[in-house]
RNA sequence: GGCGAUGUAGCUCAGAUGGUUAGAGCAUACGGCUCAUAUCCGUAGUGUCCGGGGUUCAAUUCCCUGCAUCGCCA
């Protein structure tokens, strides 16, 4: 059994947010889901990096559009590890060999009619460099430039996407499981009980220039959809190679409902334009609400998951948005949910129960795996409860309805804490006589800990990497790694030494921040810092752990407007965030680019010269000859963007 | 304007070809335990199941209508 699962390549006039990573995590998770069933996966994500807004974000920045997308998709790809996503392949629609393919395919398509030229007219505002709609008018202007657009005739090539129209439909009609959650089927099916216009595929180059250029008609290039959603065949290496004879009769593309219509219709009639069977599957989510309003950039509440990881840890960040969202609807994130979720379920369930059962074998048996004695019907409860859970998991986790998969796993948690309560092991402990049962009790919550650990894995690699790891578990026998076996109960031996590790998920407590940010404003004029403060200039390590360094690239360095000293820096720790630095007198802009510095990241953002500075560059300074010398920090090997210092 | 979805406990949601006491988690209150990360277990709740009308012995569930929110389309 094989998998091919995709993200969307994201185009990369934006930084990574909340959505993208919300994406790329369950595509990983669904990856490491079917890994552990035993399949062979391909898991893969990438950027798309034509277009016009490419070229205006560019100009913006002064940058030729190929520096800048080696820039941004490198965020992308950097920002992933961060989150413990793998994939298998990051494309990027720069490539040379998906453009030359895509070159092939469009020469194929038009080769056999479905590829037109035509003219049309429409409203062109030279301000926005591009078309209209009627909608978009404001009292008959164009809403950024006020003024009215002029009607004017551009020619371009088509798609006859409406060729295709009806065996869509058939399509759909005939595979209920094609696009997931079925209100999005749905929604396309309402769609295309209309007729489908064709689809213009082309920009002329006296508008456009960086796309790739059609095979046909050098005037013109490609324009968006037949450039970005042939990346799911380029990666394989369509038309050759084994990864596309393996992978693509299973593709499974997971988008955002944003882009639905392009990959629910367009794409599709495209693969029947090329004569490619479809892909198997197209699952559709909804999207994530910042404390119940909607995510966007001029609303400023864009959540970058760089720094929710910092806040919260890989691994809640992965829990939560995998618990709290119902596949295909949307969700509000909030630090009170995550923080809620945190404590509850991660701390409060699973934590402690891993912590007290370690506990308990350690003081009753020297942390060793007992060996568990025929059992009575008493003990059979959490055998019972294994049993229930994984076929209930199975089955959601592979129709991505990741939150019941979880809630299953939880009920197996209750009922394991439950166990404890019922069997009072402490007391079995008091009692010699009571020694075999005792052993059982703490084999089987071993027993128990060891199938979630398994079950987590996809969700909390690192989290199940850690039970493992106590379990005295390394990991690499087929009962670690597969559903099949390790789903089975019995699968611990006994006999097994046990490992310490510290508590997994430590709680976040609520209340001591609130009371924190209390003193500061009941008592304004004492300084909070100061108790941190010891004997002579000494700080304690709480003191120094609020620091947040981090290893830096610089990507961008221009000189503040009059000021003598500073250069304003564009870093990535991996987002993007300009950092003001003194350093002006002692490094040209030009030398600092692409270099790896030392940055203070949580210091309070400041203007220096009209600029706002967030962070700080760390360099050493020293006298030469009565002079100032000033030197970067750096670190002694190339280390990803991001990393923490400490 | 057209099509569609949703509206259930303070919050987030589950639910039943129509039938007895309508459920879960979180939050709240109280009780129990002490192995554990002040954790865990138990108990207690409160609900005009959006309003109105209809079908029926019986409607929160089916039908009609109104209101509200959301999505897609024009």
């Amino acid at each position: 059994m094989t998998t091919y699962i995709t993200t969307p390549i994201y185009y990369v006039n934006a930084q990574p947010h909340l959505g993208h990573a919300y994406t790329t995590i369950v595509a990983d998770t669904y990856s490491r889901f079917k890994r552990l069933c035993g399949e062979d996966v391909r898991f893969q994500t990438g950027t798309d990096e034509h277009g016009d807004k490419i070229v205006e974000a560019a100009e913006r920045e002064n940058v030729a559009p190929k520096e800048y997308v080696d820039r941004i998709s490198t965020m992308f790809r950097d920002t992933w590890p961060l989150l413990d996503i793998v994939p298998d392949n990051f494309i990027r629609t720069t490539d040379p060999d998906h453009i030359a393919t895509v070159r092939n395919i469009l020469q194929r398509v038009y080769d056999n009619g479905d590829i037109y030229f035509d003219e049309y007219t429409g409203l062109y505002c030279r301000g926005c460099e591009r078309f209209l709609t009627e909608k978009e008018l404001v009292e008959g202007n164009c809403p950024d430039h006020q003024v009215p657009p002029k009607e004017i005739a551009e020619q371009n090539y088509f798609f006859r996407m409406s060729n295709y129209q009806q065996r869509l439909i058939d399509h759909i009609r005939g595979n209920p499981d094609f696009i997931t959650p079925e209100r999005y089927r749905n929604e396309v099916l309402s769609f295309l009980s209309e007729p489908l216009e064709d689809l213009c595929i082309s920009r002329p180059k006296s508008r456009l220039k960086w796309g790739i250029e059609l095979p046909f008609d050098d005037k013109f290039v490609t324009y968006v959809w037949f450039d970005a959603l042939i990346n799911y065949l380029t990666g394989l290496g369509y038309p050759e190679g084994s990864d596309y004879a393996a992978f693509w009769p299973v593709a499974e593309h997971l988008v955002a409902k944003d882009i639905l219509k392009p990959h629910a219709i367009y794409w599709p009639t495209m693969l029947m334009a090329m004569g490619v069977p479809l892909y198997r599957k197209l699952h559709v989510h909804g999207y994530w609400n910042v404390d119940d309003t909607k995510m966007s950039k001029s609303i400023g509440n864009v959540v970058r998951p760089g720094l929710l990881v910092e806040e919260y840890g890989i691994d809640t960040l992965r829990y939560f948005v995998l618990r709290e969202m119902s596949f295909g609807l949307a969700s509000s994130f909030s630090s009170e949910a995550i923080t809620g979720r945190r404590n509850a379920d991660l701390a409060n369930d699973l934590g402690n129960l891993y912590s007290r059962t370690m506990a308990m074998v350690y003081k009753y048996r020297g942390g060793e795996v007992p060996e568990p004695a025929e059992s009575g019907e008493e003990d059979d409860v959490l055998s019972a409860a294994v049993k229930a859970m994984v076929p209930i998991y199975r089955e959601a986790m592979a129709e991505f309805r990741f939150h019941q998969a979880l809630q299953a796993v939880w009920d197996l948690i209750g009922t394991a804490n439950k166990y404890i309560v019922v069997n009072e092991p402490w007391t079995l402990a008091k009692d010699e006589t009571k020694a075999v049962r005792l052993e059982s009790v703490l084999y089987n919550l071993l027993e128990c800990l060891r199938i979630v650990a398994l079950v987590l894995q996809p969700v909390m690699p690192a989290t199940a990497a850690k039970m493992m790891e106590g379990l005295g578990l390394d990991g690499k026998s087929d009962t670690d790694r597969f559903l099949d076996p390790g789903g089975n109960w019995g699968g611990l031996a006994a006999g097994t030494a046990l490992k310490p590790v510290e508590a997994l998920f430590p709680r976040l407590d609520r209340k001591k921040k609130k009371e924190s940010k209390k003193e500061k404003s009941t008592a304004p004029k004492e300084k909070v810092r100061e108790p941190a403060l010891i004997d002579e200039g000494l700080i304690s390590f709480d003191t120094f752990a609020q620091l947040d360094l981090r290893v830096a690239e610089i990507v961008a360095a221009e000189p503040v407007k009059k000021s003598e000293k500073l250069l304003a820096l564009t870093v990535r720790v991996p987002e993007e965030r300009v950092i003001v630095a003194g350093i002006a007198e002692y490094y040209r802009p030009s030398e600092l680019i692409g270099r790896q510095v030392i940055v203070v990241a949580n210091l309070k953002p400041a203007k220096l010269m009209g600029v706002t500075s967030q962070g700080m560059i760390l360099a050493a300074r020293e006298q030469v000859s009565g002079k100032d010398r000033l030197v970067l920090s750096t670190v002694s090997d190339t280390v990803a963007v991001g990393s923490t210092v400490s």
